[in-house]
RNA sequence: CUACAAACCCGAGCUAUCGUUUUUCCCGUUAAACGGAAGAAAGGAAAGUCCGGACAGCGAAGAGCAACCCACCGGUUAAUAGCCGGCAUUUCUGCCGCAGGGCAGGAAGAGAGAUAGUGCCACAGAAAAUAACUACUUCCCGGUGCGAGCCGGGCGGAAAAGGUGAAAAUGUGAGGUAAAAGCUCACAGUGUUCCGUGGUAACACGGGAUACGGGUAAACCUUGGGUGCUGUAAUGCCACGUAUAGGAUCGUUAGAGGGCUGCUCGCCCCAUUUGCGCUGCAAAGUGUUCACGAUCCAGGGUAGGCAGCAAGAUCACGCUAGUAAUGGCGCGGCCAGAUAAAUGAUAGUUUAGAAACAGAAUCCGGCUUAUGAGGUUUGUGGCAAU
RNA sequence: GCCAACUUAGCUCAGCUGGUAGAGCAUUUCAUUCGUAAUGAAAGGGUCGUCGGUUCGAGUCCGAUAGUUGGCU
């Protein structure tokens, strides 16, 4: 079994076919200011679990707070996926999940934290 | 000492924990994945995309026109509109001179041609370019007066006076004349050209001849020189998948069309029928069947992998040629390579609080712009001392 | 990755080959009305995104720069 901490290749959401359907048909809510896409994935999905982050280019001009943005939700989902993981696993589903960052100001780290454990949380009530 | 401005240098290091991308090696394995060890992991601008190349494709990259770009000289470079060093020119300051002007220092410096042609020059002014409004004046006519003359008109002369303007026909003095005028002369200025000297050259200085009727080419234009076009999502290969279906226009023995530029020429490519049956020795005849190609529209499929793609006009140091840009030699190093796209998070610590601008995407050389703290140099101002 | 266009009054836009910047709506004042709207008359409001250059003189020409919008792949 992999480290709990990790977040590998594999586990990334990369496919641009896949990104499109995620966008045109799966579910969505919102935990201000991040919005979560999720839906299920076929069985033959590498893992069980296939997340990206993702900010727009039309609230943040300068790529580097973008690329500051995506790195600091990464490392939030890195370090609270452990439970969704557990429950996914139990459940034998698979599924695709992306954060995309809506707000309009450059977040700090705690606040983030704080908003991915309710985003996580909430995401799994709503798959169980 | 201090404030401001400009140029250049620098653009955090260390430790711990948890992670990401990648290279090499080892273990296990058919192989891959996974695990372990060691190494590497954004910038001075990675940015803007303003120039120049490398590389690739387009036919072997042809010709002319058009279009676009460049424009003092020399050097530098793979190359440039960059860079370095000069020159003309403009401007500021100081000094000298009655003045025209000269000398010294600083700054700017997109600078071919305005005697090839065309256009434009508002307002003001007579006139803005083959100048006559006022005033001046020879001559003629008329009026008046004894007369000198005065007044009015006309054909002319004349760029000296006026005042406008950003700009008014080179300036000052003398001669000259009816009045005047580079009309003539002296000095000065500017342009063209010839000779000599210096310099690689632009050009400078001296002398001679000649001319002097403005500005604008970042107005059209002329002259000289240059540029083929498109771009790494280029391009080559492998795998998977589909639709040889449909619609519009055109062409089919002389050309629709294509060949990554707007046009023309030249050259090249290319469709212009195919299959089957029967008669016939054959040539051919006949029947039947599929039309074919180009452009566009609409639609279907895929959106995976490998190469390109990381050792180079490379970096550090030393010596050396050159005023410099830059080059040569020696020695050592290997320094990101992703593909929804890595290079991060947290805590402590170092100097004073880690803070500014900001994130590679084919790769280089420049330019431009953004930028914290500190340091160095230069300039300007203030204060203090000698 | 590559390419193009635009920026003028509070808003929407004109301004052609350089010569003192205009229209419509909006704003203010006056008239009209018992009052408001509509209508009529008048007024104010601009360093033409910013910086530099060419020119006697730039909204206009040239260069740089900031912002906005669009297109190709």
């Amino acid at each position: 079994m992999a480290g709990a901490f990790t977040y590998q290749k594999t586990e990334k959401l990369k496919s641009r076919k896949l990104l499109q359907q995620l966008f045109a048909q799966g579910k969505t809510f919102a935990v201000f200011p991040v919005k979560v896409f999720y839906m299920p994935l076929a069985e033959t999905a590498t893992s069980s679990v296939q997340a990206g982050v993702g900010v727009s280019a039309r609230n943040f001009r300068k790529a580097v707070d973008r690329n500051r943005i995506k790195r600091l939700l990464r490392e939030c989902y890195r370090l609270n996926k452990e439970s969704l993981h557990t429950a996914i696993d139990r459940s034998g589903k698979k599924i695709a999940v992306f954060f995309l960052y809506t707000g309009k100001e450059l977040p700090d780290y705690i606040f983030l934290t704080e908003k991915m454990k309710l985003a996580l949380t909430k995401l799994e009530t709503s798959l169980a």
